[in-house]
RNA sequence: GGUGAAAUGGCCGAGUGGUUUAAGGCGCUCCUCUGCUAAGGGAGUAUGUUUAUACAUCGAGGGUUCGAAUCCCUCUUUCACCGCCA
């Protein structure tokens, strides 16, 4: 459930700085809405202590001495009793459309993000390491898994149509390895692994922010048996799962900061994504992800965010893989954060810097829409809840299969992986790994 | 999937149409008495609303009624047994 009041009073206290981000936002009428919705309630109010009157008038008469007064009270409370009914549509309606455009207000940017429209806005914060000078043609992952028989698309337009993919063998394994290694490097570092459903009500979905704006990239199930009973779909990220955990939890401050680590499929139509980055296996309908998630005290939350930062950078560096981090824009940030980095690793195929990583502080965004608070002083305080991929597993497997190249085809698997790996160390032309065809 | 039972405050739990304005207990907070402890006495103790001697909230939403925690309908969830399955 919305916390209007909330809500409402960020609307009222940052509408300029909403504007900035969400320049058709209509502060009038969302204005009018409350103050018709506060006259009605009040108007309700009214009749209803008027009908309770009545009714106890009514309660406290004998019968017998006074029934044409009770049958006259009766008439006179019957008519109250619709004027409230009439009334009381209106104001579920109101409240309706209130709500309506509560929920189409995105989070406030930060006062460092950069306002900008496009790409060119974004910010560079920094690079780390070096890019390979390779003294061969390096084969995409594509051709690469194609070669092996390992990446195969074929099949997977058989089974699911376009945009989903079948990994095999030894690349089956690397990418086995990759969400592994990923996920115990976080465990390590106090996060706590959490299994989290895929399928989820789609109510969640405007709890986290993906709706109701970003509808067409969420697959929804439909009702062909009795085992989906309302409306539900498939997670497009984990965060929508993990942050939910909190709906109407009261936190302890002792417990904070909450830490929560997960590795799961993520779901997501895609409706409009042509362009670059686009082959393989960059830009696909499920994929999986390492997901991070800490819910902060708010004092505490850009600290946070560097830290959910550093968490994915540093499985990078352990990977020797080059990279940069970069400040979005305000066009560029999703709909709930206030400030978001994405870190970008490089791709000698592409020639450009993919995205890997995207981290974002939700302020309270979230926390308000879930209703999840703890007592500091006797006051409610909303935590700040951060998320952020650590990281996006087939993107790494890409990456490292077109980063590792020791000659054309023939991939070194980075060290730290090793331990996942069953003792394969590279990927050959000529090693057996039980391949079925 | 079938059948049956249930859902009331922080917890337990009473409550079949009108002093329920939610009894009683546990827990918690404050005061007090006694004091080594244990125990006793008193007061307080849900939430929301542009803050009201007001209104609303007894799983959710509708309905009946002058009046609903209470009656009717729909849904959700939980528990039990059976069926199916990993």
């Amino acid at each position: 459930m919305l916390n209007m009041k909330l809500l409402l009073n960020d609307v009222f206290l940052y509408k300029s700085k909403i504007k900035k981000r969400f320049p058709h936002f209509n502060y009038e009428i969302t204005w009018n809405l409350y103050k018709k919705y506060n006259s009605l309630k009040k108007e309700i109010n009214y009749l209803r202590k008027k009908r309770n009157v009545y009714s106890k008038n009514i309660s406290d008469l004998n019968i017998k001495d006074n029934i044409n007064i009770i049958l006259q009270v009766r008439k006179k409370v019957s008519l109250i009793r619709d004027k409230i009914k009439e009334k009381t549509q209106n104001l579920n309606s109101c409240l309706g459309k209130l709500q309506d455009k509560l929920y189409d207000i995105p989070n406030i940017a930060d006062c460092d993000v950069p306002i900008g429209s496009s790409d060119k806005d974004n910010k560079i914060i920094y690079k780390w390491g070096v890019k390979k000078n390779f003294s061969f043609k390096v084969m995409s992952h594509v051709k690469l898994g194609a070669k092996r028989r390992e990446i195969n698309f074929d099949e997977s337009v058989l089974l699911s149509g376009t945009k989903f993919s079948i990994i095999k063998g030894a690349i089956a394994c690397l990418y086995r390895a990759i969400g592994q290694y990923m996920l115990n490097t976080h465990i390590d570092n106090n996060y706590c692994e959490v299994y989290v459903p895929y399928i989820i009500k789609n109510s969640l979905l405007y709890n986290t922010g993906q709706l109701p704006r970003f509808s067409k990239d969420i697959f929804f199930l439909k009702k062909h048996n009795s085992a989906i009973k309302e409306n539900l779909s498939l997670i497009p990220t984990s965060e929508v799962s993990l942050v939910n955990l909190f709906q109407n939890k009261i936190l302890n401050i002792k417990d904070l900061p909450i830490k929560l680590v997960a590795n799961t499929p993520c779901f997501r139509a895609e409706a409009g994504s042509y362009g670059k980055n686009n082959r393989g296996l960059i830009r696909l309908h499920q994929f999986d992800k390492v997901e991070l998630v800490q819910l902060v005290h708010p004092k505490k939350s850009l600290i946070a965010l560097n830290n959910v930062t550093k968490n994915a950078e540093y499985i990078l560096k352990k990977l020797n893989l080059p990279y940069r981090k970069v400040l979005l824009c305000t066009h560029n940030m999703s709909f709930s954060a206030s400030k978001t980095y994405d870190i970008e690793v490089w791709s000698p195929i592409d020639n450009c810097y993919l995205e890997v990583s995207s981290c974002s502080n939700t302020s309270t965004f979230q926390s308000y829409r879930v209703n999840t608070f703890f007592y500091e002083d006797n006051k409610k305080v909303f935590p700040h809840i951060i998320n952020g991929s650590g990281l996006a597993i087939g993107r790494i497997l890409v990456l490292i299969l077109e980063n590792f190249q020791i000659e054309r085809g023939i991939v070194k698997i980075p060290k730290v992986l090793n331990r996942y790996m069953n003792g394969l160390k590279y990927i050959k032309h000529d090693d057996n790994n039980n391949k079925y065809v």
